[in-house]
DNA sequence: TCGCAATTGTAGCGAGCGCTACAGAATCGC
DNA sequence: GCGATTCTGTAGCGCTCGCTACAATTGCGA
């Protein structure tokens, strides 16, 4: 019964979502967003609502496409070591990419910065890693060879998704996939997977 | 020849570096600095040149107390064993303790915010972990009885730096010490530490 | 005691921040 | 067409940021 939306709302969600995956939340600035998505002070405001609103949308586009996909290659493998492996090819694969935002996992940062002062943010950032945890356990107990029968698969995933935070933060000082592709392999050789 | 500082430069410098680790870099103001350290604007930047500057001298504070310590115990062990759990009890030590400032090591923290846009800290940020890699792998070799006989001590020591990287970020969202001393316990018998 | 040099307090610059008020433009049912 | 409603562009609010210019103050050597 009014006016329509003149952008493509879904394209331009796609834009600020590359944008503060590459820049953070805090070094984003509502400018930045604007010029990058191409619409004007009004229509944010209006069809947005707020920059943590916006954010919190890019932050679900980031998990239903990026982090769905590691999920899924994961979860498919025919067992848990080759899902496990598979899981750390494709963080290696992104990491590789040139053309990808930033050598970051964007829920992994949102765990840092200051974001932290705002509860919400915070508690999705805490449900990201979670989430990641619970996917390492459901793929290690669904094992029917139960390949690391010495260690508890809680304990395992707890372990494992540690690691995972801490290569992020590795890479992000310095990447040398050979490097991490060695000691990687060579952790989940010591864990039995 | 001229006036004397009439503040103590010490006791500011530590002060300083408290908030820094508080709050991080980007969210600690020039007028937060102030108050903390109780010395006016022209003081500040007459003797202290910059936020950045500064930043740097508290980040080398830093290094010269908490992490010297966590060095120390680590060297001064019996063994490798003995002194790679001894720099884990010293970490969980301090993630205990109400009264740190942040459940946050400074370097780790240096790692991520917008800081690594800056070459200067960013390169800072890397000697640390550089650092701490180097002190696991020494600690590893010069072990009388080479513990881990199995695993190249240089892959040990960057798998023990990643999963502390990952620690330092799990803590930050939710900090279970009983569950991390078991994670990590089960980590370091699987590697043969 | 005087002059020089170092330290201090004040006031404000220029820029960016997230956000809002508001008027104009577009699109619907009628 | 008309009115109601929704979208858009502009202008600017109040605030904080790191930093600087500058004059006043202090303490030293001569």
């Amino acid at each position: 019964m009014a006016r329509k939306l003149t952008f493509d709302y879904d394209q331009a969600l796609d834009r600020a979502t590359e944008l503060f995956w590459r820049k953070g939340y805090a070094g984003t600035g509502i400018r930045d967003l604007l010029k990058e998505m191409e619409i004007g002070e009004g229509s944010f405001y209006h069809s947005l609502k707020s920059k943590r609103h916006l954010f919190l949308l890019c932050l679900a586009r980031y998990d239903e496409t990026v982090v769905a996909k590691r999920m899924r290659l994961m979860a498919s493998a025919p067992d848990a070591g080759a899902g496990i492996r598979a899981f750390f090819t494709h963080m290696f694969d992104y990491l590789d990419d040139a053309k990808a935002p930033s050598k970051l996992c964007m829920i992994a940062a949102t765990v840092e910065e200051e974001v932290l002062v705002d509860p919400e943010l915070r508690q999705r950032a805490a449900k990201g890693l979670k989430d990641l945890e619970a996917q390492f356990a459901s793929r290690l107990a669904r094992d029917p060879q139960s390949p690391s029968a010495r260690i508890e698969d809680g304990a395992l995933a707890a372990i494992l998704t540690t690691y995972v935070q801490g290569l992020w933060r590795m890479a992000l000082v310095d990447y040398d996939r050979g490097r991490f592709e060695q000691q990687t392999e060579i952790l989940l050789g010591s864990l039995g997977v």
